[in-house]
DNA sequence: GCCAACGTTGGC
DNA sequence: GCCAACGTTGGC
């Protein structure tokens, strides 16, 4: 099992809107490390969801239900994408500050790697995030 | 809206 | 294969 974060920007693809939607391919990515971190991906694993620009705090936690396929939305065959379900919402999202003013979580690749939309990080890490917004 | 960080592109 | 120019992302 392996814990992931991945971003959106609310007014492009809010939490709510994945919510309305119950499962969803997460399109878009077309950064070759996020790439990689979604080829990655099992059924099962648990996926941060972040909101950036707007909020910049997570707000709830999916699953990844689909593994990595060709992104529908292009005939590029680089680019791949998982279909995600939601969770559960947090009860309070967890800020981006207090991600930075937490000790145990200042390697996580939201912090030290601000401009990847998809990243993995340690079971301890995703932990912690929940228990700060539960 | 600005700017820093960083990934990608293209000329040599 | 190097590196400058350029584009994009995302925090502020």
């Amino acid at each position: 099992m392996n814990y992931w974060l991945v971003k959106s920007e609310p007014h492009k693809y809010s939490w709510e809107k994945f919510n309305e939607d119950g499962r969803t391919f997460w399109d878009g990515v077309r950064n070759y490390q996020a790439r990689n971190n979604l080829r990655e991906m099992k059924e099962g694993d648990l996926v941060l969801f972040y909101h950036s620009n707007e909020g910049k705090e997570v707000v709830g936690i999916a699953k990844v239900v689909k593994t990595a396929y060709q992104d529908p939305t292009t005939t590029d065959p680089n680019w791949l994408v998982v279909d995600l379900s939601p969770v559960e919402t947090l009860k309070k999202p967890v800020t981006l500050e207090q991600i930075k003013a937490d000790e145990r979580l200042k390697d996580v690749g939201l912090v030290r790697q601000g401009r990847l939309s998809v990243m993995g990080m340690k079971r301890e890490e995703f932990d912690r995030i929940v228990e700060l917004g539960s």
